[in-house]
DNA sequence: CTGTATCCCCTGGGATACTG
DNA sequence: CAGTATCCCAGGGGATACAG
């Protein structure tokens, strides 16, 4: 998907959170540090197999620290760095206008 | 991709502008109405498949209007409603957000 | 506990060809 | 001009099974 589009910054954003559950990780991850399984139990319905993706590319993107622990039982922790947590404003601005979206289909009737 | 996910209006938003041409879709409109052929010349290597549907989906969230003229040769002309110009602050934010962005470090994890 | 490996489905997107 | 119709490829997700 990487592209010689139009240089457009929005779409290195869309990249990160691409998918339905990246915002709901990021959103979690606001609370506080998480372990693997803390963060299974936040997202009901999530499969390891996506969590681990979305998180790897967290990493990639360096708005999410991985800590392991060397111990029995394995413990990871993972956490929001300065650059994740500045997510924040974004992710409640996107929010704040998906407020003012009736849904789909059910007209164009802005609010206010 | 609709499920029982835990609620958080921040999916529908990122459901408006899925896939890499959306947000800059959004950004020609938002230097004022366009026809289809305006658009096309706009954004480079858009097929006007792809173009078709995000429009379509756009219309749907009532963030455009469209506008048919009976002339000959047809003309049609796209313009953000009220609601979908109040995607541009949040699309700064993003921009903003993404600038301070050095680039994706490949490497950290296994690749996908 | 923390993942990885498959297999399958869905949707976005590109390319091409073809109408109203 | 403004789309629509196919066909194909990639990546996200779910489910399940299995490994360090």
């Amino acid at each position: 998907m990487d592209n010689k589009l139009p240089e457009c910054g929005v779409a290195r954003f869309l990249e990160l959170l691409e998918g339905p559950w990246a915002t709901l990780i990021v959103r979690e991850l606001l609370l506080g540090p998480k372990r693997f399984s803390e963060l299974r139990q936040g997202l009901p319905g999530i499969s390891p197999h996506t969590l681990t993706r979305r998180l790897r590319r967290f990493e990639e993107y360096g708005v999410v620290s991985r800590q392991v622990y060397a111990e029995v039982p394995p413990r990871v922790e993972y956490e929001l760095t300065p650059l994740g947590l500045r997510l924040k404003p974004v992710l409640e601005s996107m929010a704040e206008w998906s407020l003012s979206v009736p849904e789909p289909r059910s007209g164009v009737g802005a609010p206010q």
